[in-house]
Formats: structure tokens, C-alpha cells, sequence
DNA sequence: CATGAATGAGTGTTCATTCAT
DNA sequence: AATGAATGAACACTCATTCAT
């Protein structure tokens, strides 16, 4: 009985623990993605979670923590998502289209979080360098596995691969960038924004590839 | 006689000031580049450029100020080095290929300056929004111009305009980011770099556009 | 119990704070009135109080928030002991001594803060203008509806209301200022210093007001 | 001739000298009097007597140096019209206004010089303390004299006077304060601000001084 | 576990003064 | 004599982090 008590009460305390840490998350990712890292202060986020100053760093040793904790979210999500495709499957295209399909999904779904993300420049603080650069290597290590397996399979022309590689993930983070902060009132729907990219990306701008 | 010598004293001044300016312009770049606008503090570039706390106030209004003109540097010399394409001229792609080789030239002859200025985000200080999003405004009306002309004169597919746009600016920004800063020591030459921008940006990915 | 335990947390720290509050005005009060507002900095505050630079923000908005309430203080003092004298009462002459003595105590119990006030300019500031002349139109209301209100009763000579008012403002002012300031050793007493003030504000100088 | 030459050029270069050192101190004595002496640089100075920098400092010690000079001017204007009153004369409060009259049209016609000496304090830089204690004094000393002798003669009541000469003075100062800075919009002419002045200093508010 | 008062190094900026030309 | 570029100490203020309660 007494340790049912106890256990309920421990319960209690760990559900209690565990919104307190959402609400700082939410608030977090959502003052970072309004107003960037630098221009949110630690004020800012216990104001809007309505958490006391001390309290924050009983759930994050850092304001640099906490964004390192709202980044490991989003790069997860991402890669949780991201299937190799097989150029010699049934449908690689199709897969492809599912892989961008799923990211839109993510994206639209952690509007705070990608903005967040997108926002933040690779080379100034080591930890979060360290995580960025391993999630957009995966990415270029996807991106570029497909492009010389696609390549060999004859589905593909024969590319550059790293550059190209690099270019995609470019072009994705800007359409995303643009459609969630510079222009969000022009947001396309997800299936036409994902088309939109996957056009892009597969079929270039030539009419013929043969004329340029 | 004495006016010679007035003079020669008055651009010897007037040359010491711009070399002094210049000396802020360079530290300050490379630290913006290296650190960040918000991790480079003014006392960070006074010390670099070798020059006095009081100084640097007589040079430029504020750190905004001396960022701003910096940024002013890189639009302004982007923008000068782009000319319209002419879709029905004797060689359009040759034409694009020479845009993109211009930028190359600029994007490696002001590494720092290229840097700093792709690391900046969009929407979090006016002033800087402001020169971004004309800076950005006129690559995009510029691409999006082409993209239409050349979609008119049948040598380009028709495409969703403002997102491919945006997707070739994020492209190219990504990849001169990388290169420049993520993994300089893989850095291509221009010219390899020029073409796969071009190749990919062009012709896409598929080996045959028919069969997407 | 528990209770009675975090009130009396709470009460303790609720003193501490009003503590040092008081001895951030205090110390404040004391050097402002010595060294006036713009020779004395927020390190001679701190300095003084003994507290960080960080706690003095936490008490307030800023040095001029802390001057303003300061002046606040005294002007609140002084406003609170003034009466309205009724000229038919029975004894007006005597309710505008009790007046002239109260005024005499605040300022003689608040020294720094009369100083500081009366060492303020108006005109400069805009916020502590605005404060200045709220306390100094009260005053002349005040002066100029009791020279009105004799007058209608007979009891004193008609005279220029507005400029006579604020002629007593200047004598108290000035008389104050010398013997808190400049001739404290002089200092006459309370009383003599109260009388003398209503005497020559009263009777001026000549012998009988007809020979003027 | 050659003298004749050098001291043409000399009584030239002296004049321009002279009007150099004019233009300074009219452009200073304008700037303190309408923003006080803190918020007023030297550059303010510089800029609107045309002069450059290093000039300044070969005019003045500094900027309290040119202060002091601007402090000078003004007191000695005044202490040359003030006159000795002789209570036993055939009209000595005829000379009394005459004195008034004098001072009254020493500060209208040195507006600036007026506002800014009476806008400050004393008892915060040595210097200007010392001087501003010497004109005070000075006013003082001839009041108090005025008051002795006139209650000698039987022409005044006796008064505690060091504390009526401090009042009058206060008096004065505020009127004038309040024409020229607060409220110039109402300025009374100069006759009729002479006689309320006196009006009021002579012969006080009561009806009849024995009704008190 | 939760609190919020306290801290102090650090920020961008100003300005009276100096001095080489 | 005249200039104005250069100086650097000083300023008001911020904010991530700590710790006694």
C-alpha cells in the first residue's frame, strides 16, 4: 500500500516533470524558430512556460542544451523517415517521392522546430556543429548512395555526385525555408510542394537533356 | 608649391584612412565569416584591425553599420557580375554558364565576405532583412525571368517558377557553403564547380526526362 | 505549520528585499544630491549599496527609473503635507505657518532627496520634466489660489498671482538650497527658519506699506 | 613697412581671432542654455561655430574652461549695473528699482548667458563653485547690506537677514527661470516684471502688516 | 523538487582630450 | 595657427548561470 502511494505519487511527480519539460521544449522551439538562438534569452523561454528561472536548468544544463535537446528532435524525425531506395526496386521513383513525401510531412508537422533548424549556421558552436553535421551527412550520404546507385542501374545520368548531393539538400532547406518564414502565406499544399521538388530535382529545366 | 604640398599631405591622410578601413573591413569579415555576426564582438574586431575602441566609431556607426556595408560589398559585386539571359540568343546556356562562372569568381574571391553573408539569416533584424530580400529578390526575379523566357521559347520545360527559384538559390548557396566552409580542403576547382552547378541546375537528374 | 514555515521564508525575503532596496535609494539619494545625477554612476550606486551591478537592475529600470522614483518620494512627501488654507478660517495665517512648518520637517527628515530635487533642472529630461512640473504646478496652484482667495477676503494686497507665486516658490527654494547645501553650519533652526520664510513671504520688507 | 605689413596682418589674424572666440561662445552659451551643460559636447559646440576640433582647445582650457569664461561674462555684467543703495538718499527705493531695472535688462538682453547660469547648480564641479559663490555672495552681501541699513534708517522692518537676502535672490532667480525657460510664451515686459518683482520683495502680501 | 534573488563578466557606444601633420 | 584623426577610460545596461532557502 504505502509504496502503491508511493509509486502513484512518483507517477504524478514524473508526469508532472515531463509536461514542465514539454512546455519548456514547445516554448522553446517556438520563441527560437520567431526571434533565432541569439535573440532568445533564457527570460524569454521560462516566461512563455511559465517556469521558474531555477527550474529551467533542472531540465537543461544550458540554454545551448536545451537547443541541442529541440535539434536532436528534428534531425531524428528526419532520419526516422528517411528509407534507402533501391534503384533496382520496382519503383525507385516512387520511393523517392515517398522519402520527400515523409519529410514534407515532418516538416510541416515540426513547423517550429525545421525553422529552428534551418536557421542555424554550421561552424560556430562545436556541439551543435558536431550534430548538424551528422545529420546533413546522412542526408548527403543518402542523396549521393542514390545518385551513383542510380547512376550505375542507367536510371540516372552520371553526376557529380557530392556537388549534386549538396545542391539537393540546399534546394530542399530553401523551398522550406521560404514556404515556412520569408513567404508562408504562399505555401503551397504539402503534395504540391513535394512534387514541386521532386521535379526539380529529378528532371531539371531542359527540355531536352540533349539540346543544352 | 604649397598647394602641392597641402595636397600631397591631404591624400596621404586620405590614404591612411582608407587603408584603416580597410583593415576593419577585412578583420571584421573574417571574424563575421569565422564566428558569426552575434559571437564577434566590436572589441573582437578592433583588436584584429589593430586599431583603437574610439576609432572604430569614427569609421562606421555601429557594428549593424559595419555589417551592413559589408553585406553591401557582396550583393553589390554579386549583382554587378549578372546579366540577363537571353532565351533566343545564339548560345542562352553558354550565357548562364557565364553568370555562374562570374559568381564562382566573386563567391572565391571574397570567401569571407561570401561566407558571412550566407550565414546570415533572414528575418531577425530589419535592416539586414531588408538588403537580404532585395539582395535574394533580384537573384530570384532574375532566375525566375529566365526560367519563364526560356520556358516561352521551348527551350525549357514549364515549371513551377517561384519554387524552382528558390530551390536553384538554395542550391547554389549550399553548395558554396560547403565548399567554403564544411569541407574547404574538397573544394573543386571554379570551373568543375561552375559546371556542376550548371549540370545539375540544367538538366537535372533522370537520364531521360521522359521517363520520371 | 508548513505554512507558517514558508511565510516566514517569504516575510524574510520579502525584508531582505526591502532592505536593500532602500539602501540602493539611500545610497543613491546621498550621492545624487552630492555629486548631482550626471556625475554619479551606477557603479557609485552599487559601490555605495554594496550590491551587484546586476541586483541594481533588478530593483530598477534603469538609473533614470531609479532617480524618478526618488523624486517621487519627495515630491509625494511634500504634496501629502500641504493643506489647502481656507482665508476665512479662523486663523489662516497661523494654517499657512502650519503648512511653511511641515514642509520645513519633510525637508529637514529628507535632506538628500531635497537637494537632489531642488538641484534638478526642468527642461532637460522629458520623464523627470514631466514629474517637476506636476510638483511645482501643484505648489503654484496651491500658492496661487490662497494669494487669490486673500485677496478676494481682504486679507492681502492684490498682486500679480502668477508671478508672485512663483517668487515664493524661488525663496523656499533658494533658502532651502543655501542652508542644505552651501551654508549648513548656518543652519538655522526649524522654527526661526520657518518663521523667517513666512515673514518675509507675508509682510515684506517695508515698514508700513504705505510708504512705499 | 614691413612692420606696417606685419601688423596689418597681425590686427587680421587678431581680429579673426576675436571673431573665432565670439562665434564660440555665442554657439556654446546658446547650446548650454537649451540642453544644459551635460548634454551638450564639444562637438555640438564645434559644429555650430564652424570651427574644427583642435581648434576648440586652442580657444579653451576645456569645456569646463569655456563654462567658467561663458559663467564670467554673465556675472560680471551683473555685478557692474548692481549700485549701493543709500537707505538715507533722497529716494532709496527709487534706486532700489533702478538696481531692478538694470539687472532686469542685463538677462533679457543675455538670454542664453541667464538660462544657463541659472540652470546651474551649485556645489558639483570646484570651479564653478567657486564662482558662482563669489557672484551669490556678492548679491547677498548687497542685499543684506540694503536690509541692514533700511531697518537702521526705519525704512524696513527688521528681518532675519541672511535668510531674506537668500529668498530674494531665490525669488528673482525663479522668475526669471520661469519667463526665459518654462513658460516664455507669458513673458511679462521687462517694466512691468521689474515692478512685480520689487512689489513683491518690498512690500510682502498682508494688507496690512499688522494684521498678520 | 522548486524557486527567484543575486551575480559579474561582457556588450555596444560616447566623448573630452591629444597630437602629428 | 589650424586641423581632424586617433585615443581609451568610462558609461548604462544585459543575461546565462548559481545557490541559499
Amino acid at each position: 500500500m504505502a509504496s502503491e502511494t508511493t509509486d502513484g505519487r512518483t507517477a504524478r511527480a514524473e508526469a508532472q516533470r515531463e509536461r514542465r519539460r514539454e512546455a519548456l521544449l514547445t516554448a522553446a522551439a517556438s520563441l527560437f524558430a520567431q526571434n533565432g538562438f541569439h535573440s532568445t534569452s533564457v527570460s524569454d523561454v521560462i516566461d512563455a512556460a511559465d517556469v521558474s528561472r531555477g527550474t529551467f536548468y533542472l531540465y537543461f544544463d544550458s540554454k545551448d542544451g536545451l537547443f541541442l535537446q529541440l535539434m536532436d528532435r528534428f534531425t531524428g524525425r528526419i532520419m526516422e523517415v528517411v528509407r534507402v531506395v533501391d534503384p533496382e526496386g520496382s519503383d525507385p521513383t516512387g520511393e523517392i517521392l515517398s522519402n520527400v513525401r515523409r519529410i514534407v510531412d515532418v516538416v510541416f508537422d515540426n513547423r517550429d522546430l525545421t525553422v529552428m533548424v534551418l536557421r542555424e549556421d554550421i561552424g560556430l558552436r562545436p556541439e551543435v556543429d558536431e550534430q548538424l553535421s551528422r545529420f546533413y551527412g546522412f542526408l548527403r550520404d543518402m542523396l549521393e548512395g542514390a545518385l551513383l546507385n542510380g547512376a550505375r542501374c542507367g536510371l540516372t545520368r552520371e553526376v557529380n555526385a557530392p556537388v549534386v548531393a549538396t545542391a539537393l539538400i540546399g534546394a530542399i532547406k530553401e523551398v522550406f525555408l521560404h514556404h515556412l518564414v520569408i513567404a508562408p502565406e504562399h505555401a503551397p499544399t504539402r503534395e504540391s510542394l513535394a512534387e514541386s521538388l521532386l521535379d526539380f530535382g529529378l528532371r531539371g529545366l531542359l527540355l531536352s537533356p540533349d539540346r543544352g
